[in-house]
DNA sequence: ACGGTTTCCGCAAACGTGTCCATTATAGGT
DNA sequence: ACCTATAATGGACACGTTTGCGGAAACCGT
């Protein structure tokens, strides 16, 4: 059978369904008797409200829409943790969609967000396409981006400090003694490389250390480019002492092409990652990296959508520093006298 | 201004609106052109449906909950992605929520979801907890489990095949030559552990080797855990050539033990986990595991959970075979006549 | 030309809730 | 006792859609 309605229950209490709605909010306007009355006719009959019927009528659904393009990446995954964390304790729902990258899946996403009247959308850190940007801007709802990749064409936007981090990362090696070091991006000209390796050119700068193009290598963010980018450096003449990488997943490839090289990090190679995924932690040796706050960069790009929604404002960018986590994975150049 | 809704695209076009309705659903009692003409209007106009209008009255939602304990869990997270790429491709969003094991947060979850209305709902190798499992079946909505930690209180669920999987990653040890064979396992007492535990009995018993109490050590499931059962398997007169893990994770705090023991994987001891998380392949070594379909599964679920929804029948225990996958943690035992 | 189909469309009710406005009961003051 | 201010409740409409039913127009066969 049906679930007992509001009028279900006015009519066992024999009231108006308008009474009871009132009851079921505790308005003020009720004698206290009749609202405890009500609320306990409504608890025996296992009465549950209709978020669908009330949405309809306040024009709030009280949902966010949260797009990744994979739930399978540990980064992401927490981000997503730290939004429907806060989004549930402020009392919203997230609907999660996977884009893939697909441009195909993307428009639906942004179509079945559309038609679900969402209360707002967090993209993280996305591939955000060209054809889906204006799909989703023209939604005329509060949208949040985490780790933005392409620049500049949402308001609101919170990210990782990029540049600071890198350069701090860069830095202790160079306090290490490192002088030849090598910078492992990632090909696809995101924005966070752009940071990264700018980054990196500054405590380069800073230390008056000349930067050298060959010691520049591109991956795909992911071992696979890690590992054949780091080949590539060690081909060189003369490899790099330390390599700054733009993730941990790239650096996990390169310590293995390090590894298959006969090298030994640190000994031989110092290695920096970027991101603190699990793995850091656990690989061997641990890796050095710079830590993401990653949950609370969720909670953050939450919090802000939720001002959004409220209608008051919010900033317009937040930049979370990152961490540089010390772990065994760089030491002191094996012999900085031999240069 | 507001979103147009059917009636603002009915004056447009000069009919009535259940005519518009009719139009967008492409209803055969319309003439073609009226539908080509209204559903250009509706184009123009930037019309989209309301979801939760039409799931007012035709009581359907077309959202399923997908509740985990976290989504930060990389097993977790690939399930969820499998869910959720079935989900949408047959017209469904998932709400995604975390219960992080706390019965409060779980009863929230419970809650919202039932004010949701969704049509059905995953729970994902959750501990479902005693408070939470009447709660959600009260709902009277499908469920379906993913790697059910408690046996038999639900009807649908689909589980990895964790008997066979880890009584054939056991013989894979046996067939090595290793007869001390440990089993680090959870000591939380799911249901899993159980199965992978009868799993190594079984290989054990098959090949006529006694079964050792000492042998067997339990962690928490994490790295942590692992690691403390592994230095204590350590402490053994006579420690195990071999040791099957639980997980992943376990085997990663075993690894860590082994090496700080000054041993070497796999040629003092060899080491087989359960999972392939992404770590498996990038540590060092590599590691001998047992892989979940997880995206699969995930799917799977999914598929049985839409076909409850349409009211048809379903399997009511799928069992997906597990495939082990032989990397560098496992060899012959060191000296085996040596014993 | 006429009754009977068929085709096409509008009317109205319904889904479950919130809320403005009107109405009634209660109290308060003289 | 009467008028008024206040408290408590009910009536009615709205939110945006779907859908059964009935009516009008067009078509068909004789």
């Amino acid at each position: 059978m049906r679930k007992p309605s509001i009028k279900d229950i006015a009519a066992a209490a024999g009231v108006s369904h308008s009474t009871v709605s009132r009851a079921l909010r505790n308005s003020p306007l009720l004698k206290p008797e009749t609202i405890q009355r009500i609320q306990k006719i409504a608890q025996e009959k296992g009465y549950t409200a209709s978020a669908v019927a009330r949405s309809l009528v306040t024009r709030r659904t009280h949902t966010i829409g949260v797009v990744v393009t994979t739930i399978a990446d540990p980064f992401v995954a927490e981000v997503v943790s730290g939004i429907e964390q806060t989004a549930n304790d402020h009392g919203y729902s997230v609907f999660l969609a996977n884009s893939n990258a697909e441009p195909e899946r993307e428009l639906k996403v942004a179509q079945s967000f559309a038609e679900r009247r969402v209360d707002g959308i967090i993209v993280t850190s996305s591939r955000v396409g060209a054809l889906y940007t204006p799909m989703l801007s023209s939604l005329q709802i509060p949208i949040v981006l985490v780790n933005n990749q392409h620049p500049g064409q949402f308001v609101h936007s919170v990210m990782i400090a990029n540049f600071e981090a890198s350069r701090d990362a860069t830095r202790h090696l160079i306090q290490l003694g490192h002088t030849r070091i090598a910078y492992l991006g990632d090909r696809f000209g995101y924005q966070s490389d752009t940071e990264r390796f700018a980054g990196y050119r500054e405590a380069l700068d800073c230390a008056g250390i000349p930067f050298l193009p060959e010691l520049v290598s591109h991956g795909d963010g992911k071992p696979e480019g890690g590992y054949e980018a780091m080949k590539k450096l060690l081909t060189l003449p003369e490899p790099p002492t330390a390599v700054f990488c733009y993730n941990d997943m790239s650096a996990l490839g390169a310590l293995k092409a390090i590894r298959e090289a006969g090298l030994r990090v640190p000994r031989d190679i110092s290695l920096v990652g970027f991101d603190d995924l699990f793995v850091a932690e656990y690989c061997e040796p641990p890796l050095t990296t710079v830590r993401q706050p990653r949950r609370h960069m969720g909670r953050l790009a939450a919090e802000i959508l939720l001002k959004l929604i409220q209608g008051a404002g919010a900033e317009e960018l937040i930049r979370v520093p990152g961490e540089l986590i010390l772990r065994e994975s760089t030491a002191p150049p094996r012999s900085p006298e031999s240069r």
